[in-house]
DNA sequence: CCAGACGTTGTT
DNA sequence: GTCTGG
DNA sequence: CCAGACGTTGTT
DNA sequence: GTCTGG
């Protein structure tokens, strides 16, 4: 699946690759980290009807929009391309509240009988960022403090079948669209074919991804920095 | 009809 | 065991 | 995703 | 909001 991961690029070189807008609204509060965790605020892109994309800010956890409370999203980080199109919580995003979710790359925890949890760092081959496919909503609700009326806007990343790049590591991956070719038919809200759309959910080509054994600093949000993607050497001794 | 759920992962 | 917080 | 808490009363 | 279970 994918439960953390890393955003260390500029925003300005990210609105760039994504030929995105960045809205004064973003330009604030924006911090590189290598310790994303769910229910945190993150980018993602997304266009206007007309086409046109910017940057914005989601917390990771889409609440639809008939949930009870924002506690809603802890559970719904991920949606699985096998049935995002017909799930409750899901399929009205799915139908026009796509987004894309970019990141320098991902962590994945392998986990052995009998062993500790390896944290593995996951990358593309060439270097550029990765472009989770991803969904949306509003949640609009009543403050509790003030009963003044909130909205709040949530996501989820799509995850699929692993590809031979991560199997021996883990069973599931984000879907990434590859190819910058498909990003402007994944954000089309209008765009109503089904399985063109699961087909972009499809695991990555083999290749497409690199990996490798980064240290345990991951495993508490309270680390982050550059040295959580430093490659792990050593194998751990048996004595 | 009303009440209650609406999710994913991993592990056994 | 299960939930919350980061 | 993992780590850490999981409780109440009363006093400072 | 909408579906499932009772």
């Amino acid at each position: 699946m994918c439960g953390r991961y890393v955003l260390a690029t500029p925003v300005e070189e990210l609105a760039a690759y994504f030929s995105a807008q960045v809205p004064p609204s973003m330009a604030d509060g924006f911090h590189p980290s290598w310790n994303i965790p769910p229910t945190s605020n993150i980018v993602a892109v997304t266009a206007d009807p007309d086409g046109q994309r910017s940057l914005n800010r989601f917390r990771w956890g889409l609440v639809p929009s008939w949930a009870k409370d924002l506690s809603f999203g802890a559970k719904t980080i991920n949606a699985r391309a096998e049935t995002v199109a017909t799930k409750p919580s899901f399929r009205s995003a799915f139908r026009s509240q796509r987004c894309i979710i970019p990141a320098d790359g991902y962590y994945e925890w392998k986990t052995t009988a009998g062993e500790v949890k390896q944290p593995y760092y996951f990358t593309r081959r060439d270097g550029s960022p990765l472009a989770f496919a991803g969904l949306w909503e509003r949640y609009q609700f009543h403050h509790e403090a003030d009963g003044q009326p909130r909205s709040l806007v949530t996501c989820a990343i799509i995850t699929t079948a692993a590809s031979s790049d991560v199997e021996a590591i883990h069973n599931r991956m984000p879907a990434i669209l590859t190819g910058g070719d498909l990003w402007g038919r994944w954000l089309d809200g209008a765009l109503g074919d089904r399985e063109e759309l699961l087909a972009m959910c499809r695991p990555a080509p083999p290749g497409t991804l690199v990996t490798k054994r980064v240290a345990s600093l991951v495993n508490s949000v309270r680390n982050n920095g550059p040295e959580l993607i430093e490659e792990l050497k050593d194998r751990p001794s048996l004595f």
